[in-house]
DNA sequence: AGCACGCCGACT
DNA sequence: GTCGGCGTGCTC
């Protein structure tokens, strides 16, 4: 009679990254099951590890199956709560080999530490007590029974989202919220906005998140979870708000950046009971929703989803392993269409949809330049833009969107105001901290000596400087009219549908009920000519989510733009932006046409590191160039480029290349024996040498 | 990370 | 002759 705990140790070193037997003292063998918290004794038995139980072999096969070697035993048995579902263990193995990083570190992302309150309540739970079905609502905005028809085919699809706000009934689970058991299913619940619908008792919400609250509806009346994540805060209220129109409350669990540490271990345990539509931001990727069957991601292409926190896997990323495990449909839901989908697309692994006789937003694009003749004097506004809005200011809200100040953080000349570029790859400049000496985004060259390429002059100055627009400013061009001013250190959800100038920086325009009478989108200019891969991306980000703002009809005006990308803005054909922009990608092996690494380290682990990857790689390597950390003096960095067939070959060298370098405890130079940087770090799909952040 | 094992300089 | 330096390697 035996039996072993295979786990998982909580550990951020990559070499005990694998699985280690115990065996399980008779006394702990009930409780101890696949995802219970574990305490085993590591080396010596004085020193105790934390760890997840993964399997539990018992007999035969205990003997079979374990490690040859004398086991040691499970110290204890933190609590009998299993937290780490199956399927949540195997997506972040699957998540750590893809990154070469470490399991350990993505089951820190995706299980919240320990919360006996939560745990008690949980097991206390009524086992018996299963929720009442639900039947599907239709998805609106597109072709009847498409969307429905692609989940329960357990498809794929780049779905272009409904671009305006939609009328949805009141929350039919607003009675749930004080009466759980009595939630009435959403039977018959129309959710279009139509004329019958009274609209006291409507709710106003973004059509993505009403496309993606139907569609979920259908994955719980098939008794099966979802899990949807979106960029922030504001989306996930929006979206629960949709959800409550078509689904009681129980069936909703959400997840965000916002929680206690306690409402995260709930909503995790909260997952599991029963079917359920988990929704939050990058950690909702990971809820151990029961029986998958849809995952989906509002706006892929938001920055909020790279994720911070070792090993750096990007949400969609994760999603694409998830769902090629768990057999899910997945959904990626957006306006611009991110390249990293286009490229998708065009492997065929996602197919399009788009809705169906729904109107894209009325954009005109105004191509004066700032200064020039026809403009408002005081805001710079072109005079058709200005009379519009002012116009549709008189019966509603007016929303301008702005650059945020300080936006745009490279170097240009003192002097000519020339852009500064590195020398060695022709990358953009930046300086890491103020004062220090400026350095390439890309490769990471320092610019010591600059010169600049166009008059000579020797010294930099932040790009955008004393250029700032104020609300103020443009306050003065609507005399009379009310303004309110959103922006990140004034952040505001929502805005009455009453006569306003709304003033907002990209990405923190207010929703107004109904949308907005008028739309103009300003410093587009100044909002493109920063440098990076994703610019041009993120800049149709910004336009179209404030256009989807737009009342239908209402007009949005693109200032001081014209050329290819208002030409998509206007037609709203956002695809062909994404698929020229992966073209370029390709041409030049830059992401997401190819993946890469940055390999950070001494020279020789570096060198070596490239030198193990020897035919895995296209293009050239970048570097390796000296890099500026205190703690690991004279460490490189090395930018490799491989293709997403050679992926797992090269995570799989790369992390053991780091375990090799990791054996080895290095040295400060000067006696000092403080923790010094370990001699070999990689890192891959890292986006920040491409862009400014 | 920690900690044990292992092979070369100055001590009773 | 040994005590102990910290380079190297392992952790069920």
């Amino acid at each position: 009679m035996t039996t072993v705990a295979r786990v998982v140790l909580d550990s951020p070193l990559p070499q005990l990254d694998r699985l280690f037997d115990y065996r399980v003292p008779a006394e702990l063998e009930d409780d101890c099951g696949p995802g219970v918290r574990v305490k085993v004794p590591l080396r010596t038995g004085a020193r105790m590890s934390d760890a997840y139980v993964v399997e539990v072999l018992r007999d035969a096969e205990a003997a079979d199956a374990a490690f040859a070697g004398e086991l040691s035993q499970v110290e204890t048995l933190v609590s009998p709560v299993p937290v780490l579902a199956p399927e949540i263990w195997a997506l972040a193995r699957a998540v750590a080999d893809r990154a070469a990083g470490v399991a350990s570190d993505v089951l820190r992302l995706a299980v919240p530490t320990r919360q006996v309150r939560a745990e008690k309540a949980w097991l206390a739970r009524d086992t018996a007590w299963s929720p009442p079905a639900v039947e599907g609502t239709p998805v609106s905005g597109y072709g009847d029974g498409v969307l429905e028809a692609l989940i329960a085919d357990r498809g794929r699809a780049a779905v272009a989202a409904v671009p305006h706000l939609v009328a949805v009934p009141h929350p039919v689970a607003v009675s749930a919220v004080t009466e759980p058991a009595a939630a009435p299913p959403a039977a018959g619940a129309d959710s279009s906005a139509g004329p019958a619908v009274d609209p006291a008792d409507t709710v106003w919400v973004p059509g993505w998140a009403a496309t993606l609250a139907q569609a979920a509806s259908h994955t719980i009346a098939a008794e099966r979870s979802a899990v949807i994540a979106v960029p922030d805060f504001r989306d996930v209220t929006d979206l629960e708000r949709a959800l409550l129109t078509v689904l009681p409350r129980e069936r909703v669990v959400r997840f965000d950046a916002k929680q206690t540490n306690g409402q995260r271990a709930k909503a995790l345990l909260q997952a599991r009971t029963h079917p359920v539509v988990a929704i939050g931001n990058r950690t909702a990727i990971y809820a151990p929703a029961t029986d998958l069957g849809l995952i989906a991601m509002w706006d892929d292409g938001d920055s909020s989803f790279t994720e911070p926190r070792a090993p750096y896997v990007h949400t969609r990323d994760v999603a694409l392993v998830r769902a090629a495990q768990s057999g899910a449909a997945l959904l990626f839901v957006s306006h611009a269409r991110s390249t990293d989908v286009q490229r998708l697309v065009e492997l065929g692994f996602l197919t399009e949809v788009a809705p169906y006789r729904v109107p894209a937003p009325k954009v005109i694009p105004t191509m004066q330049q700032t200064g020039a003749e026809g403009y408002a004097a005081e805001a710079r506004i072109p005079s058709s833009a200005w009379r519009a809005a002012r116009e549709a200011s008189q019966h509603g809200p007016v929303l301008v969107q702005v650059a945020s100040p300080g936006f745009g953080t490279g170097l240009v000349c003192a002097a000519c105001g020339e852009r500064a570029h590195c020398r060695v790859c022709g990358g953009p400049l930046g300086s890491p901290r103020k004062g220090a000496t400026p350095q390439c985004r890309f490769c990471g060259a320092l610019a010591v000596g600059f010169r600049c390429t166009a008059c000579g002059n020797g010294t930099l100055k932040p790009v955008g400087q004393g250029a700032q627009r104020t609300a103020d400013e443009l306050g003065r061009a609507f005399p009379g009219t009310r303004i309110v001013v959103a922006d990140g250190s004034r952040p505001l959800d929502e805005v009455p549908a009453r006569p306003a100038v709304v003033v907002a920086t990209r990405g923190a325009e207010p929703s107004t009920p109904g949308g907005y009478a008028c739309v103009l989108l300003l410093d587009g200019d100044r909002m493109l000519a920063r440098e990076g891969l994703r610019v041009q991306e993120e800049v149709l980000r910004f336009w179209t989510n404030a256009a989807a703002k737009a009342a239908p009809g209402a007009e949005v005006y693109l200032v001081g733009i014209g050329g290819r990308l208002a030409t998509s803005l206007a037609t709203w054909r956002l695809d062909v932006p994404a698929h020229d922009e992966l073209a370029d990608r390709r041409q030049l092996h830059f992401p997401p046409a190819v993946r890469v690494a940055t390999l950070t380290g001494t020279d020789e682990a570096v060198t070596a590191a490239v030198e193990a990857l020897d035919g895995m790689l296209v293009g050239p390597v970048l570097g390796p160039v000296p890099v500026e950390d205190p703690a690991a003096p004279g460490a490189v960095r090395a930018i490799v480029r491989f293709p997403y067939a050679h992926g797992a070959e090269v995570a799989a060298t790369l992390k053991a290349e780091v375990i090799r370098r990791s054996s080895t405890r290095r040295v400060l130079p000067g006696g000092n024996r403080r923790r010094a940087a370990p001699a070999l770090r990689a890192r891959l799909d890292d986006a920040e040498p491409f862009s400014e952040v």
